[in-house]
DNA sequence: TAATAATGTTAGCAGCGTAAACATAGTATA
DNA sequence: TATACTATGTTTACGCTGCTAACATTATTA
């Protein structure tokens, strides 16, 4: 075991990560961390100011990935059409907010101020050009300022509609509401195109 | 001064929610809130289990405050219609997201299993029922099927908004983004009316 | 080769949630 | 009314946390 690790900061930033899904960010230790790369307590310290810094690039990298899984959508096969796509990318988004719920949590928490990390906003705005482009696509000729409202209605619609299918409802305490949820995730693709005016 | 304080658990409770929305629920300690009470850092112990479930409380007021909010949309006077009912609901829900918004993240912060809280749950979907109530005025003779997509549909959009609304975007770092959501903020009225499709 | 920078460890601080032991006040019962 | 009991407060202490300072080792560069 030599002293010097050689790429402490990667394995630090991939340990954090798969922490954070397994745990959640709120019992996530700066230390538990370092003890995964079998590291010193205080190693993280050569390489993110602050425990912050350090969740910010886990963040960073849960967007990289939900861009590339937006991404891989765009890039389908020409016979798709961009309808198709767009009915696609919500489905992408729902998945890889309930696969990865944890690091979604911590992607929209406020414990990270984006303003303070440029590169995680960049991140951020990656994965949003990616919609940009199949709206742009869908809807050929649309204004600028429509486009950004199209945009918006989809993200926030998506945004909550992670969070509603994730709630664990009991369906002894409200079988109503039970009942919708199951209802939308077992057939969430004909619910998001009736919700999308597909 | 007295040795029993007689209403703590109360005095208790507010402290935390004034904590809360000032400080957000991350950086709130059980020791600032014993202190704001002026007692020791222990008492709350003899309120509260844990942390946790004065955090549910805190979460539980926050949801009664906003089925308030909504509650006294529902009650307007007769004049108003109940598509117009609908849509200041909407306005009701992003007003009170904005103005409380450390108080909302703590809502739907993954950090209180609300499925431990049954009086929570409760709360929340309190707020849920003025929602349907409106629905079914706007939707007379709608399946209740439909009726609970159109919720969540709503709920989704609503919930999704309040955290776009709230993200300060730098518009030197994206003008595009940042643009839109102005256009939303002054305007979002028009934006829930198409939205919603009223 | 020697100085310097980069990257690791150890020791220790203050703040945190929480449990245990103790103190005081209010309430019920004899 | 005296006494036991319960409720509600305080003090003390433990282990965990983020983080800083001082030191050790390795890599780089003049």
């Amino acid at each position: 075991m030599k002293y010097h690790h050689g790429n402490l900061k990667e394995e630090l930033i991939l340990s954090a990560c798969r922490i954070c899904e397994s745990t959640g960010h709120d019992n996530m230790s700066l230390r538990s961390i370092a003890k995964e790369a079998s590291v010193s307590q205080t190693a993280p310290y050569r390489h993110f100011k602050t425990k912050e810094c350090l969740l910010a690039e886990v963040s960073k990298r849960g967007f990289e990935e939900l861009t590339e899984r937006l991404r891989s959508v765009t890039n389908q096969a020409n016979k798709a059409t961009s309808k198709e796509k767009f009915l696609e990318m919500g489905l992408a988004y729902l998945e890889f907010g309930l696969e990865k719920r944890k690091t979604y949590d911590l992607m929209h928490s406020p414990v990270i101020d984006k303003v303070e990390f440029p590169e995680l906003l960049d991140a951020a705005q990656g994965a949003f050009e990616e919609l940009v482009q199949i709206l742009k696509d869908l809807n050929p000729g649309i204004s600028k300022n429509s486009l950004d409202l199209k945009c918006i209605k989809f993200w926030a619609l998506m945004h909550g509609l992670v969070g509603l299918l994730d709630m664990k409802i009991d369906p002894e305490i409200d079988s109503n509401a039970a009942e919708a949820m199951s209802v939308v995730k077992k057939d969430y693709r004909s619910f998001l195109e009736e919700s999308l005016e597909l």
